[in-house]
DNA sequence: AACACGGGGTA
DNA sequence: TACCCAGTGTT
C-alpha cells in the first residue's frame, strides 16, 4: 500500500522523460497554441470514451467554426450537435456549451480549480482533473481508463475495476504520484503510456519505461490486470423509421432532448416491438399527432448497429404523410442541408441508402 | 451501484 | 464475438 518516496520519484522521472521523448504530436499539444484552457477542454470533452485518434477530425472542424469559449457560448445548440455530428454520446455536446456559457456568466471564463471546474455541466473527476492540470497547472490527477490500467499494472491492484476498493486504491496512487512541478504533463505522461505501451490485453513492456518498477510485470501477470470489465447484456432496439419525400426533399424531426440521440435530427423514428405495426409505431412517433396521417409503404433500407448497449436495427419504409402542420421539430432537407446537420452516424446510413429523385440535392 | 448513452477499432 | 476507448449524468 505504501508508496515509498524513491519509489514516487523513480516513476515521475523515468516517465516524464519518456513523455518527452515519445509524446504523439496530438494537435491540442502543439507548443504555439500552449495550454490553451479551451482547446484543452474541448480535446479532452471530445475524448471521453472516444479513442483519440478518432477525435482529431472532429476537434480541428469543431475548432475551426468555434475557436473560442465566447463563440462556443454564443453558438446555437443545432451548431454544435452538429459539429458533434458522428463523435457519439451526444450528451457531451449540449453539456459543453451549457458549460462555456455558464462559466462565462459565472467566472468570466474557465475556471482554474478543480472544485469549479467540476460544478459545470460535463465535468466529471476526470475531465475537471485534466483541465485543472493540464491547463492551469493545478496538482490534482486526472485518472480515466488508461492510468487506471497502468497503475493496477505498477501497483498490482486486485479486484474488478469498477469496485469501490479498487477505484479508491487507485485514486490514491494518482493523487500520491502527481509530479508537482508538472501536474499536467504528468496525467498526460500516464494516459499516453496507457494508450500506446501498457494496452490491453498484451502490454509492450519491453518499451515501457518503468517496466522494471511494474509489480503486476514482476509477477507475471500484466495480462491479467486489471480484469475485464464485466458489461450487461446488449439489448436489442429496432426502429421504424419513416422516408417520407416531397419535392426532392426528405422529412426530417428533431429527437427529444433526453434519451438515444438526444436532440439530433433524424428520420421520424418509433421503436417497434417484436411484431408490433410499424405504421402504428410511426403515426404516434411525434408529438401532436403530428404524422396521424400517416400511410406506410415498402421497407427500402435497413441498417444494423452495435452499440454498447444496444443491438440497433433501423428498418425504413417509404412512407406518405398528408399535410403536416408547421412543426418546429420537423423539417425538409435536401441532401446538401442534410450534410450541415447533426445527424447520428445510424440514421445517416440509412438516409444513403434511399434513391431520390433527381431534384434531390 | 447500476444503467443509459455512440461509434468504431482490434484481436 | 467481446472488449475497449483521455467518462458523465441519472435513477
Amino acid at each position: 500500500m505504501t508508496l515509498p518516496p524513491a519509489r514516487r520519484a523513480a516513476l515521475r522521472r523515468r516517465l516524464l522523460a519518456w513523455y518527452d521523448a515519445a509524446a504523439r504530436p496530438l494537435p491540442w499539444r502543439f507548443p504555439q497554441h500552449g495550454a490553451e484552457p479551451y482547446r484543452v477542454w474541448l480535446a479532452e470533452a471530445m475524448s471521453q470514451q472516444t479513442q483519440v485518434s478518432r477525435v482529431i477530425a472532429s476537434y480541428r472542424r469543431f475548432l475551426a467554426r468555434l475557436p473560442t469559449l465566447e463563440s462556443l457560448a454564443a453558438a446555437g445548440e443545432e451548431e454544435v450537435l452538429a459539429l458533434w455530428s458522428g463523435l457519439g454520446y451526444y450528451a457531451r455536446a449540449r453539456a459543453l456549451r451549457r458549460a462555456a456559457q455558464e462559466a462565462l456568466a459565472r467566472h468570466g471564463g474557465l475556471p482554474t480549480t478543480v472544485e469549479a471546474l467540476r460544478a459545470l455541466p460535463g465535468f466529471g473527476p476526470y475531465t475537471a482533473g485534466a483541465v485543472a492540470s493540464i491547463a492551469f497547472v493545478r496538482r490534482v490527477p486526472a485518472v480515466d481508463g488508461n492510468v487506471t490500467r497502468v497503475l493496477s499494472r505498477l501497483e498490482a491492484v486486485e479486484g474488478a475495476p469498477e469496485s469501490a476498493g479498487a477505484r479508491g486504491r487507485v485514486a490514491a496512487l494518482a493523487g500520491a504520484l502527481v509530479d508537482p512541478r508538472r501536474p499536467g504533463d504528468w496525467n498526460q505522461a500516464l494516459m499516453e503510456l496507457g494508450a500506446t505501451l501498457c494496452v490491453k490485453p498484451v502490454p509492450r513492456c519491453e518499451r515501457c519505461p518503468v517496466a522494471s518498477l511494474c509489480r503486476a510485470r514482476a509477477a507475471g501477470r500484466e495480462r491479467e490486470l486489471p480484469p475485464a470489465r464485466r458489461r450487461p447484456p446488449r439489448r436489442g432496439l429496432t426502429l421504424a423509421c419513416a422516408l417520407v419525400e416531397r419535392g426532392g426533399r426528405l422529412l426530417l424531426a428533431r429527437r427529444p432532448a433526453r434519451g438515444l440521440f438526444g436532440g439530433l435530427w433524424g428520420p421520424p423514428a418509433a421503436e417497434l416491438p417484436p411484431g408490433g405495426s410499424a405504421e402504428a409505431a410511426l403515426r404516434g412517433a411525434l408529438p401532436d399527432g403530428a404524422l396521424a396521417g400517416l400511410r406506410l409503404g415498402a421497407e427500402v433500407a435497413r441498417v444494423d448497429r452495435t452499440l454498447t448497449h444496444r443491438d440497433l436495427v433501423l428498418v425504413g419504409y417509404h412512407c406518405k404523410v398528408g399535410r403536416l402542420s408547421s412543426h418546429h421539430d420537423l423539417r425538409w432537407a435536401r441532401a446538401k442541408e442534410r450534410e450541415e446537420l447533426g445527424i447520428p452516424s445510424a440514421m445517416r446510413a440509412l438516409l444513403g441508402q434511399v434513391e431520390l429523385g433527381p431534384r434531390d440535392g
